[in-house]
DNA sequence: CTGAAAGCGCTTACAG
DNA sequence: CTGAAAGCGCTTACAG
């Protein structure tokens, strides 16, 4: 492995101080056009570039963002580090991502490590654990340092940051009343994720949507997938219902599968609309009404105000943006 | 913002010297136990860590690995992403994370922005434009420097360093003969990637499979989701078929879900295998078998075998892996 | 216009 | 056992 070539190397070979070929590199006023092109030249045939870590001490900025997610593999998050790392990137910033896999420890140890100097900032979504425990106290270093950072998605109202979200509890409301347009009577709340503050303020928005109507509130919790089909059959005999409200993708494609299997139609006997949109959604047979999460959105957003905090654009305040969600209309629902 | 505690801030404090601080907040042998318990004592109550870019410009590492995928929505990139981070995660490694976006352009700035002391070594998969141009020249610098990289999944023969993946011919060529080995006797090949160099590859293991069956080959090619039931249904008619290999996971499901809707029995009539796994292929109904692309073996032993290089663990001579494929049978073929 | 010097925060070989 | 000094590679205020 040859080794880099630096300014000192630069400087011995052309003959000049260090100062003077940094400046000359960095296009500095201060330096005669003829020493910037012999420096510039040389610079090109060694092929300098400078060392970042050493950038990095001088400047104190890092340029890289540093992104915690709960995993890659929902569709959701993995759009959302899409538009993270495209507007990250057409702002000159790198992104370091670090899985929190839902564990609250993880989360805690990728703070401590990004925070000393090797990230700007932090964009961070909630892992479960953190959610259910309530418990913050890996937020406490950051924060008292001023740490810049943005909460998306998964947030917690009393942490004193820049937040992105949608409002998940209205996003509900409108998927049971996009229901009970469609001329449901028997709607119920299915759930998969109720441990979640997302699960929590969804099915609240599910009972502000029946609120009113008469409407009996019927929530089923399925913790396990393995039981999925018997207690959605369960209840299905339990109880007359036309229009089912699920929680995320998975569950409200499984409801449907399982839905199909076992002889209902759907739209025609059960209306089936999801909370969040992915490949699934689209491509299922009959395809899924969703309501959308914006995920792209969220994480361009969520990079938008982080770069801002970090060049001091915006006022010291914490802001909170609630992005606007949208129904899909697909086969699942009637139109 | 509280400016960060320093070691020279705690040198101040303690009245001892940097160098001192140093030593004792890293266990040095040198210090005794009692200035050590001091040191540590203040260091814990300062709130001192250590800042990464001064520690990396020392050490000349930065523990940190880079990596540049096509793009994130895919699932096979997820789950490999999902595979890099958590190996890379348990050896005390982050991963900087950057999308080419298909673009060679993009995945060379990636590159040169990368190996300048960001990251210790990188891991590709190769984009599309960089495949079909032919135009490596991006990796040039970083390979004269003998920067470590592993390219994995998208990878190309010609280049010296390390690489991991898996034969695309052989894998179609198993599929094939998968559906042989079922019965079918009428087997043909389908895909809407055919101007893709793995496209290809899998057309020919597909040709492979039923050499000396006496099978006629048969190859329908789908530019445009918008005619795919249309070209699927004329094919249909036109010749007997019994069994299909896709070459991807979207156009399987989609030759699924449109066989389904004209009546088609699966597997009963037609035998269905596809190319990728992913959340399409596990949770439809039926659910794909499929040809699984090892997508998070692929990223873990992509990072194992940076990990190694990076030690100096293994020879210098360039290591290829290539994995075994494994077919996932689901219900869109007979047992 | 060029250069010497200090400093970013750390580590480590060397003295004492 | 403790400390002074050099150095990682860069930038920048200050002299000349």
């Amino acid at each position: 492995m040859e080794k880099k070539c630096t300014l000192k190397d630069l400087s011995k070979i052309l003959n000049l101080a260090i100062s003077t070929v940094s400046k000359a590199i960095n296009n500095s006023p201060e330096i005669s056009e003829s020493t910037k092109i012999k420096v510039q030249n040389t610079a090109r045939l060694y092929n300098y570039t400078p060392n970042k870590s050493a950038q990095n001490l001088k400047s104190k900025r890092t340029k890289t963002i540093g992104v915690i997610v709960p995993d890659l593999l929902s569709h959701f998050f993995a759009m959302a580090i899409h538009g993270i790392e495209t507007e990250a990137h057409s702002k000159g910033y790198k992104i370091i991502i670090c899985l929190s896999n839902e564990s609250r420890e993880k989360e805690s140890e990728s703070i401590k490590t990004m925070i000393n100097g090797s990230v700007d900032g932090l964009i961070i979504s909630l892992s479960k654990e953190t959610q259910i425990t309530g418990d913050y106290g890996h937020f406490e270093e950051a924060l008292k340092y001023d740490f810049p950072i943005v909460l998306f998605d998964r947030t917690f109202e009393r942490m004193i940051c820049d937040k992105v979200s949608i409002n998940d509890q209205l996003a509900a409301k409108e998927a049971t009343e996009h229901l009970l347009k469609t001329g449901c009577q028997n709607i119920i709340f299915l759930s998969t994720i109720y441990d979640t503050s997302v699960g929590e303020k969804r099915k609240m928005g599910y009972l502000d949507g029946i609120k009113n109507t008469g409407i009996q509130s019927c929530i089923l919790k399925i913790a396990n997938y393995n039981s999925f089909e018997k207690l959605l059959l369960q209840q299905l005999q339990n109880i007359k219902v036309d229009g089912i409200v699920a929680a995320d993708e998975l569950s409200a494609i499984s409801t449907i599968k399982y839905a199909l299997k076992n002889s209902y139609k759907i739209p025609e006997d059960i209306s089936v609309i999801g909370l969040t949109n992915g490949v699934l959604a689209k491509n299922y047979a009959p395809s899924l009404t969703v309501v959308d999460q914006q995920a792209t959105e969220q994480g361009t957003l969520a990079t938008k105000t982080l770069i801002k905090r970090l060049d001091k654009q915006i006022p010291s305040e914490p802001i909170e943006h609630i992005l606007k969600t949208s129904i899909i209309q697909r086969q699942s629902t009637f139109p």
